[in-house]
DNA sequence: ACGTATTCTTACTCGCCAGTAGGTAATGGA
DNA sequence: TCCATTACCTACTGGCGAGTAAGAATACGT
């Protein structure tokens, strides 16, 4: 290790994005600026990228800027030191994944079809977002408190709603359950979407589907003698 | 942040560790040339507490060397470079919690008290050595695949060991089940496990008998239709 | 007493990287 | 056409922290 990064070659300006071609048919053909906005938006998919890839502290501003295509002055006028940059991507990331699931949660369904809805997509948008799951629950996690307590306030809230339907779910049984005593088990509930997700890393032959049937089943399961006893199926 | 980490102040050599009192007593009094297995020892466990403090990066070699109470070269001449350093943490404290689970479960029971035995035995390990944890769970994942993969056998082991635990409990069973079959539920439970972890370390109030038992409860109910369908109880 | 191996220290070097100074060049409105 | 604004760059600094050189002091066998 010895901490001797890889040397950059002279790395002359690729040729060109769009070859110099149909030159005078655009309105702005050979000029690179682009407004702020796309430029922030580029700027935060290379640094979830680089983050996920190398972790917060490993993560080079060279290399994010260089990623983005942009020179690093240019971030820091954006969007600030290399903290706020990271607090922007797990703000962004995280909210991304709360609208998938909150897009797939429709509060009018029955509670196992909440359920069941919310796992398909927690698991379908991380299959495709696997750098922003890995940024969320690998680095947020680690680095000091400014971060870590940006995700676990998104974590907590995850449990807390995970609880309250599950209480829901038991509120007609004989034996209802009270919602303190629910966290426990939506705690983990959670932490094993998450273990599986990284489980999921190194067996990419399961099928999302899959992986949210059998976690469904075990939660489902878990809490049969309270709910139907059966195994549960999707619709 | 602005990288500025606290500055020290001068700090001069606290008077004595034990007072010049009966000088004349003791073999070694006033000598602190220790033999080198103590002072590895102490090394590792400066260095277990400033990587789960700090994570890998943060925590500065001068730090664990202050910590432990010698001087940087030491470190470097006992157990090599920072890295070296970090995998000899890893290895101990794996090991470590291996051997206290593996004291714990005794083959000759049946397996469901094998399970509970393990389980319990996890908990209160980890609620003793949280550092130990720490640096286990939380950063020894992140760093780049030195590191990673380190911890990655050592998690698969457990994965492939539950997983297997699990395939016996069922074999008698009208429909047993592959061990193929089993590794996502497995995979789920030490997720579960290590998520009831985290969550317990912001909620002390509860026990760690207490939440043995709860993840007990959700994996035998969740193979409850293959087993007995009852709620299983510890003896 | 005397050499030798071991423990232990102070005081450095040197590369990496976050952050900035001080510009140039395109754009768009008046 | 001019000017203000916005987009963008190259080239630096400052310091933090890993790793080391060179030697000092203590233990221990003979």
């Amino acid at each position: 290790m010895h901490h001797a990064r890889g040397e950059r070659p002279p790395e002359e300006r690729p040729p060109d994005e769009q070859p110099p071609s149909e030159r005078s048919e655009r309105p702005k053909p050979k000029s690179r600026r682009l407004p702020r906005s796309v430029r922030e938006r580029q700027i935060l998919d290379a640094a979830v990228r680089v983050f996920a890839e190398h972790g917060f502290h490993q993560a080079a501003m060279d290399e994010i800027s260089e990623a983005a295509g942009i020179s690093k002055p240019m971030i820091y006028a954006y969007l600030g030191a290399k903290d706020e940059l990271f607090v922007a991507c797990i703000r962004r990331e995280a909210s991304r994944l709360i609208e998938a699931i909150g897009e797939a949660v429709d509060e009018s369904l029955a509670t196992d079809e909440q359920l069941w809805r919310g796992l398909r997509a927690f698991f379908e948008y991380v299959s495709d977002n696997r750098a922003s799951w890995t940024v969320l629950h690998r680095q947020a996690n680690i680095q000091g408190e400014p971060f870590s307590g940006e995700l676990a306030e998104w974590r907590d809230r995850a449990v807390a709603l995970i609880a309250s339907l599950l209480t829901r779910a038991t509120a007609a049984a004989e034996q209802p359950v009270q919602t303190e005593q629910m966290e426990p088990f939506a705690a983990a509930l959670v932490g094993a979407g998450e273990s599986m997700m990284d489980w999921w890393l190194d067996h990419p032959e399961h099928t999302a589907d899959g992986l949210s049937r059998r976690l469904m089943n075990l939660v489902w399961m878990g809490f049969g003698d309270m709910l139907h006893g059966h195994r549960w199926k999707p619709s």
